[in-house]
DNA sequence: GTCTATATGTTGATAGAC
DNA sequence: GTCTATCAACATATAGAC
């Protein structure tokens, strides 16, 4: 399977979104901000001036990927079954829904997850993330008070906790190994509800 | 309480571990790769070859960093509590040990955990890592044929959401907070060992 | 333990040809 | 859609004075 368009001869030329995906391969490799044009315009067999035909700056390239990232999880909450039925259901739904998003946009999801807030670009990407934990930490607190998710534990740290778990998997999962993305959601609902005692 | 080391009287004059601890929050900020010394030496009040005369280069600071995470985590292993009783038991010791280390050298194991095996140097500090890992994967199977575990998921994939769990709190715990360490190894370990539902 | 000056290479981005 | 040439800024590290 080529990186090339549809044109009929001659050299590659990418698309937009080919160049993306180099992109972020590079990024959770070397960190964004350590990743260069020039490794960028190396890989794809390209001058750095090339990628520039595709996106306007290094920094677009970084936001086309966090939409990616977040546009994905932010769908989830507006599913029929994200704000239909108990508490509890609710909240493994969205958190299944979350591992399949994780799986199915690994790269970006990966690097939305390594973040760290140094501009202003990076900030606007990490609050549209808090919302959407805020979220899923109202919906622990429901399911505390229906009594379905135990209470002595603070509905905050448990949700910290079960998105350390859950997005942990973008260190070592990959597609097309031995779990499918079924079966590691199934793992992991089991784990973060009923716990690893027998 | 100043940076500055005993002398008696003008400008600061650094110590190693002082450089130290400034150079690994700057690598946890921007990522190793991306910090500059002269970034560094900005942020000591000091000139880029200034550095040089406490550390051989960047890449000694990072060694220098990892062997604080790396040798508090394999300690863990040495300790009596770690190899006797039931394996259950040593499992939780070991578990509560690694928060306590999360803790206590936060920015030093943050760094370690961000690691991507760039260099050889990295890849090295990554095949410790690797070996702690393995040996908690070898202490979850001994407890799962033990019976004290669950044996319906995998060791090394609840090893692996085991400390995806556990090493979140790099992401957010802050000493000082309102949770006292012990009072996150305490939430932790029941929340992996006993799970979220009431 | 710090400084200035320097060496040598790389950075993100642009101009303008093809 | 790609290229070469170019830019000012910045990279790691060293030499040698104080």
């Amino acid at each position: 399977m080529s990186t090339a368009t549809g044109s009929k001869r001659g050299r590659p030329g990418y698309d937009q979104e080919t160049v993306l995906r180099i992109a972020v391969e590079a990024f959770n490799q070397h960190g964004y901000e350590a990743t260069s044009m020039g490794l960028l315009a190396e890989r794809l067999g390209v001058s750095k001036s090339a990628i520039y035909h595709h996106v306007d700056s290094k920094e677009a390239l970084l936001e086309l990927a966090l939409d990616q990232a977040l546009g994905g999880l932010e769908a989830i909450l507006s599913e029929p079954g994200a704000s239909s039925g108990a508490p509890e259901g609710r909240l493994e739904y969205v958190l299944r829904g979350t591992v399949a998003v994780l799986v199915d946009r690994l790269p970006y999801v990966t690097l939305l997850l390594r973040l760290r807030g140094n501009t202003a670009m990076e900030r606007g990407a990490l609050r549209r993330r808090r919302d959407f934990d805020k979220e899923i930490a109202a919906l622990v607190a429901a399911a505390q008070a229906d009594g379905a998710l135990r209470s002595d534990v603070d509905a905050r740290t448990a949700e910290r906790l079960l998105f350390g778990t859950i997005n942990s998997i973008v260190e070592w999962y990959r597609p097309g190994g031995p779990l499918t993305a079924a079966e590691l959601a199934d793992q992991i609902i089991s784990m973060v509800f009923d716990g690893l005692r027998s």
